[in-house]
DNA sequence: TTGATAATGATAACACAATATCAAAAGAGA
DNA sequence: TCTCTTTTGATATTGTGTTATCATTATCAA
């Protein structure tokens, strides 16, 4: 029987506000204020609960551990901010021509873009 | 000194020959015709000579070990086969507003497309 | 409140890709 | 050809992210 605890709260909590998609650490870290003393093994063993239960979906971004994001939105992609590393959805704007580029006998299932740059916040910041 | 030996001509006309990008044992397999008894620490060292003589790029994919093609193409994207895994090179047909997707204050450095699909090979074998 | 048992945290163990080690083999200048 | 030294192949080791283990703690139905 599953049970409700103070540590799933906080960790689906996390995730849910957070607006972007979280890695393990991220989640451990964000999610301390709910649950102090959470243990890193509690946020995998939830992860998988909640991706299991279709709650979350994995972010893969080229060469990074996974992150985590709340299931359910639009078709979108990501940025990726070079210097806090933190990654952000980015609204609909979708590739047009996807076809026009593809080899003869080429079928498409799905695409993923992701962008790189600086961030609003560090771009503001400046350096750091 | 540098030299000049079987191993080394074969990795580097593997990736020459491949014309999409390799990975760590897709090189192994492919230059063992030039080089019988190839070992798998003589390809990770050719790569990264390779890589540092500027001979050829790192090729990451989302939840995947790198693969490398030679450098020196023009602006491309890449191509993921979900039946045989391989990697195909893309041409040219690039993305024309990424500006309107981005968040105020957000600055573009790069970025990368990857598309999902069944490759020319696998759609006309069918299944498999 | 109690008791059965699910969940937790610390950490050992694992999986995988990549690197280090080292004796043996091979390249190349003399 | 000989010799010095780079390179190689087998494999041990490392590093990173994730999972397993297990004693302890906490949930919740009765």
């Amino acid at each position: 029987m599953v049970r409700d605890t103070a540590q799933r709260r906080a960790i689906r909590r996390a995730l849910e506000e957070a607006g972007r998609p979280l890695g393990a650490l991220e989640v451990l870290e964000a999610s301390k204020a709910g649950a102090p003393g959470l243990g890193i093994a509690t946020v995998y063993r939830s992860i998988k609960a909640l991706l299991a239960d279709g709650s979350i979906c994995e972010v893969l971004l080229p060469g990074e551990a996974p992150r985590y994001e709340f299931a359910g939105k639009d078709h979108h992609h990501h940025f990726r901010c070079q210097r806090c590393e933190k990654v952000f959805e980015l609204g609909g704007g979708c590739l047009p021509d996807l076809k026009s580029a593809l080899p003869r006998g080429f079928r498409v299932s799905s695409h993923e873009v992701l962008v790189h740059g600086v961030c609003s916040g560090c771009a503001r910041g400046k350096r750091r």
